[in-house]
RNA sequence: GCAGGGGUGGUCGAGUGGUUAAUGGCACCGGGCUGUAAACCCGGCAGACGAAAGUCUUACGUAGGUUCAAAUCCUACCCCCUGCACCA
């Protein structure tokens, strides 16, 4: 590739990146000395369970090994100690080393499904931090002034609006900045909420004389509800470790807008074919067989494809020919008969018996395929046969007859 | 430290002695329609027991108290927010 063909393609996906000249400029020397940039992205030491929205910047710093870059996963394990005043919780508790260094391994475990291991290298702020001290510390504060830290918007923006802020907050993005310079970044990335961030990061590398790494904006990814920014705590997130089967769901859950969204932020589909697609919604193709499309795509990147199909075989069965989906997990349950709304509960298909029995009421459960809507309905669990319960549309066990 | 405001169910937010398991919105769950999209319609949304009518338990920051009766009144405490003061 080009030097150019290789910035159109880092550009892909991305909101800012600050500057491209530069982004340029450091591609063209890396290519003439041979040495790969240093592709910063850090993380924080408490959020292991990654999903989609992780999987955008990271599919991003994968552009960037695969171009032969070398890609630096930084866990924030000092910076824990703050928490990102952009998360709404400012005081966090700190990890002990134990829990850090069993986050860490389940970081590996996940973004390895993305990046490529051999041009991966996992580092610390601690290491640096700790090593600082209070004076270093204030060395280190002295490099920026009030004013710049405040140009961070959340942050004038309390201050006006007479929120709190502590004082640590504001030391976050200078030491997220530090970990630049003692990491000699080249290029930096992160969500948009990280801007300022990366951007302190180019400032106090001039400061310390060395040459700004460049920030690479990526968007953040609506949750499967199109409105937030998706994330854990808000439920509206895809988890990267998902079985193919929730992922299918989930992916098909979400809105025909929001599908494109995901085709470009989620996948390597080709902008120009995703805009023939796009077309031919408006042309009247249902856009349900993109979404599968799409789906197809995202597990095949997380699992396989031949789990992607078997998930589209399994939604064609249970959603449009409503039948039980091949793989129904079995249970056991002591054999006898049983009150129908005591089984359901027994086996963990609601929560409780109020609930079963509304589940029932309000024909939401099925036997056999046959619904049950006599709140006092029995049913007779033998060892010899496995009773299919269906609960809601997507819920499905068998449960066996024991002892 | 002083003064003021506030803490209600997953969330927002009503309620200021009994008819309140607590209006309403959102979220969520079940059903209908469908493409597990959107929109829309119906129902539900603390728990236990009961076939059911229903009965009981738990719940409005915490702990006590007043009362036949408290989310609502009183006392103490905890926490949050705001202003002022203190401070270099």
């Amino acid at each position: 590739m080009t030097i150019d063909e290789q910035v159109e393609f880092l550009k892909r996906g991305t909101l800012e990146i600050i500057r491209e000249e530069d982004l340029r400029l450091k591609l063209k020397s890396s290519a003439k000395s041979g040495k790969p940039l240093r592709v910063k992205l850090g993380a924080d030491p408490t959020a292991p369970d990654l999903h989609l929205g992780h999987a955008v910047v990271l599919r991003k710093l994968r552009d960037f090994q695969s171009l032969g870059h070398e890609v630096i996963f930084l866990i924030g394990d000092f910076t824990g100690l703050i928490g990102d005043p952009s998360g709404k919780n400012a005081t966090r508790p700190a990890l002990s080393r134990e829990e850090i260094e069993a986050n860490a391994e389940t970081y590996r475990q996940q973004v390895f499904k993305i990046l490529d291991k051999d041009k991966t290298v996992i580092d610390f702020n601690s290491r640096w931090m700790n090593e600082l001290g209070a004076s270093g510390f204030i060395k280190l504060a002295a490099h920026t002034t009030v004013k710049q830290i405040l140009e961070r918007d959340d942050f004038t923006k309390r201050l006006g609006e007479n929120r709190p802020l502590a004082l640590h907050e504001v030391l976050y993005p200078l030491v997220m900045a530090y970990d630049s310079v003692a990491l000699e970044a080249d290029v930096e990335l992160g969500g948009n909420d990280q801007k300022f961030n990366l951007l302190m990061g180019r400032n106090l590398q001039r400061e310390y004389g060395q040459e700004p790494q460049v920030a690479i904006i990526t968007p953040l990814l609506e949750g499967t509800d199109g409105v937030q920014k998706m994330s854990k705590s808000l439920g509206n997130y895809i988890g990267i470790n998902e079985s193919p089967h929730e992922m299918f769901g989930k992916v098909m859950s979400i809105s025909d807008d929001l599908m494109w969204r995901y085709f470009e932020l989620c996948t390597s589909v080709p902008p120009d074919e995703i805009e023939r697609m796009k077309r031919a919604c408006a042309e009247g193709a249902n856009p349900r067989d993109y979404k599968i499309e799409l789906a197809k795509n995202i597990i095949t990147e997380f699992h396989s494809l031949a789990d992607a199909t078997a998930a589209i075989e399994n939604f064609m069965r249970v959603f449009s020919r409503h039948e039980a989906p091949d793989a129904v997990e079995e249970r056991t349950a002591k054999s006898g008969v049983w009150k129908l709304a005591r089984l359901v509960v027994e086996t963990n298909l609601a929560a409780s018996m109020a609930e079963a029995r509304r589940l029932i009421e309000q024909g939401g459960v099925r036997v056999e395929g046959e619904r049950i809507t006599a709140h006092d309905a029995e049913i007779n669990i033998t060892l010899d046969r496995a009773h299919l319960i269906q609960v809601g549309k997507r819920r499905f066990l068998r449960v066996r007859g024991e002892g």
